[in-house]
RNA sequence: GGUGAGGUGCCUGAGAGGCCGAAAGGACCAGUUUGCUAAACUGGCGUACGGGUAACUGUACCGAGGGUUCGAAUCCCUCCCUCACCGCCA
C-alpha cells in the first residue's frame, strides 16, 4: 500500500511512475485526496465535539461532587445531544476511511525508477548472462522421461495420493532435493541470514499483511475448518514476524532465511507448459528476506542479486538475470530481477528466482518500523527472494547433466548426496 | 474436546466508574557525580490521526466489536486469543 503521505506531497510522481506499470492512477489518486480532504476536514469537527463532551463530563461531575445537581443535570442534556452529533461523525469518518482505504489498496507500489518501460515478459531487460548452453547427446530427454527412466518421481503416484501437481520424490532425486535445501541454508547462514523454522499454515492476519489477503485469496490452501492458510511461500510467516514491530535502527539490516514447502493453487493455469515439474501446486523452496534502511535498500537489492547469482554459478548452470520492465513486475514490487536457468531439453529458459525490493509498500501494511534519527518511528524497506525454489532447479540439473551413463550430479551438491551420478 | 484463569505501554505489573494515557520497578536514552569488569542520583521515555512555521495542542487507543452512563481500562453482552490442568497424541 502506497503511504498517504507521499500521494499528499508527490502525487504528480506517483503517477508518472505507475505509468510505468501501465496503471493508470490519476483517477484514483484524484479520488483518495479528495476524500482525505473531506477526512480530514470530518476528523476535526468530530475532534471539537468530542472535546466539548469530555469537557462538560467533567464539569457535571464537579457539580455533582460540590451538590451541585441541578446545575449538572443541565449540562447532561447538553451533552446528550452533543452525543448524537459525534455519533453521527463517527459514522462518517469511519466510512471516508474504508471508502480510501479501498481505493488505496487498488494501487499498486510505484516501481523504481531503474525499471524499464513494456507490457510484457518479452520487454523485460536481460542485464546478465553466465554459463554455456549445453550441448546434449542424442537422445537427451526432457525430465518428465528421465523421472520415470530412473524412476525418480512419480507423478501418477501423487494424483493417487493427492492430485495433480504433487509428485512423489523417490530415491536419488529425494536426496538430491534434501542436498539442495541444505545447501542453500548453509550457503544463506554463511552470508549471514538467520535461518528461521517457520509455521507453514497462518492466520488471516498474516495474509492480509504481506498481501495475499483479500486480492489473491483463491491461490492459497484454505482449511475453513481453522481458518489458516497454507503458505504460497515463506516470505509470509517471515516477514510478519515483523508486524507491528518497530525496531532498532542499529538492528538494521535483518537477514532471514528459511526452508518451507510452498503451496500453491495455481487455478486456471493448466496446459502444456505446465507439465512435470515445471509449476506444482507443492514445491520446496528457500527463502531469503531482509528488512533495510531505506538509503540502504536498492545496495541491499544487489547484494541479494549478487547472493542468488553465486548460487547458480555453484552450481554449475547457465543463467540469466532479468530486470522486469513495468507490466511484468508484481503489484507490490518496486523493483524486481528474475532468475532464468536454461533446460536444455526443453530448450527454454525456467524462471528459479525472483528478487525483489518492496520499499515500503509491505511494511506499510505490516507496520514495520524503526526509530529514525529523530526517535520517530519512520517505515523500513522489505526485501525478498528465492534462494532458490527447487523443481526447476531439479528439473535443470536433470536435464542438462544427463549423460549416456547418467546424471551427474554438481560437484558442490556431491557431499550433500554422498554420491556423484545418479542412474 | 472438558474445566479453570486471564488478556493493561518495550518487559514485569498496579488500577476495579470521573483525580488514568494510565502507579511502581526493570530496560532504554540524556545529563550529573564518584571512579573503574560498575554504582548512585536527576530528567526523559507509547502509537495513530488531526490543527499549528514552531513552541505546542485536539482526538482516539488498556485483545476486538457493540452496549449502559453526563463520564468506562474499570460495569454488561458477543467474539477472538493466550495460559494452566485433564483427556488424546507425533
Amino acid at each position: 500500500m502506497l503511504q498517504l503521505n507521499y500521494i499528499r506531497e508527490k502525487k504528480d510522481e506517483a503517477i508518472e511512475r505507475l505509468k510505468i506499470k501501465n496503471f493508470d492512477a490519476k483517477p484514483i489518486l484524484d479520488e483518495v485526496l479528495e476524500l482525505d480532504n473531506v477526512r480530514r476536514k470530518t476528523q476535526n469537527e468530530l475532534d471539537a465535539v468530542l472535546a466539548e463532551a469530555n469537557n462538560l463530563a467533567k464539569q457535571v461531575g464537579e457539580l455533582y461532587k460540590t451538590g451541585k445537581k441541578a446545575e449538572g443535570d443541565e449540562l447532561k442534556n447538553k451533552s446528550t445531544s452533543l452525543k448524537e452529533n459525534s455519533k453521527q461523525l463517527e459514522d462518517k469518518l469511519a466510512s471516508l476511511e474504508a471508502e480510501q482505504h479501498k481505493l488505496l489498496v487498488q494501487v499498486p507500489n510505484a516501481p523504481s525508477s531503474k525499471v524499464p518501460k513494456g507490457k510484457t515478459p518479452e520487454d523485460n531487460e536481460n542485464v546478465y548472462q553466465e554459463g554455456d548452453i549445453p550441448k546434449l547427446h542424442e537422445g537427451a530427454k526432457p525430465h518428465w522421461e528421465l523421472a520415470s527412466k530412473y524412476d525418480l518421481i512419480d507423478f501418477e503416484l501423487g494424483v493417487k495420493l493427492t492430485g495433480a501437481g504433487f509428485p512423489v520424490y523417490k530415491g536419488k532425486v529425494a536426496r538430491l532435493q534434501r542436498a539442495l535445501i541444505n545447501y542453500f541454508l548453509d550457503k544463506a547462514t554463511k552470508a549471514g541470514y538467520l535461518e528461521i523454522q517457520p509455521p507453514i499454515m497462518v492466520n488471516e492476519a498474516s495474509g492480509y499483511a504481506t498481501g495475499q489477503l483479500p486480492d489473491k485469496e483463491g491461490q492459497m490452501y484454505h482449511s475453513t475448518i481453522d481458518n489458516l492458510y497454507l503458505i504460497p511461500t515463506a516470505e509470509v510467516p517471515i516477514t510478519n514476524i515483523y508486524r507491528d514491530v518497530i525496531v532498532k535502527a542499529e538492528q538494521l539490516p535483518i537477514k532471514n532465511c528459511g526452508y518451507t514447502p510452498c503451496f500453491r493453487r495455481e487455478a486456471g493455469s493448466y496446459g502444456a507448459h505446465v507439465r512435470g515439474l515445471n509449476r506444482l501446486h507443492q514445491f520446496d523452496k528457500v527463502e531469503i528476506v531482509q528488512i533495510a534502511h531505506p538509503d540502504k535498500s536498492y545496495e541491499t537489492l544487489e547484494e541479494m542479486r549478487e547472493y542468488v547469482a553465486t548460487l547458480l554459478r555453484e552450481l554449475e548452470l547457465p543463467f540469466r538475470i532479468l530486470k522486469l520492465c513495468g507490466g511484468d513486475m508484481s503489484f507490490a514490487s518496486a523493483l524486481t530481477y528474475d532468475f532464468e536457468t536454461y533446460s536444455a531439453a526443453q530448450q527454454k529458459w525456467l524462471e528459479v528466482s525472483s528478487v525483489s525490493n518492496f520499499e515500503t509498500f509491505q511494511s506499510n501494511r505490516l507496520k514495520l518500523r524503526f526509530k529514525g534519527a529523530e526517535g520517530k518511528p519512520v517505515l523500513a524497506h522489505t526485501l525478498n527472494g528465492s534462494a532458490l525454489a527447487l523443481p526447476r532447479i531439479v528439473a535443470t540439473i536433470l536435464e542438462n547433466n544427463q549423460t549416456p551413463e547418467g546424471i551427474k550430479v554438481p560437484k558442490v551438491l556431491v557431499p550433500y548426496c554422498g554420491f556423484d551420478l545418479i542412474n
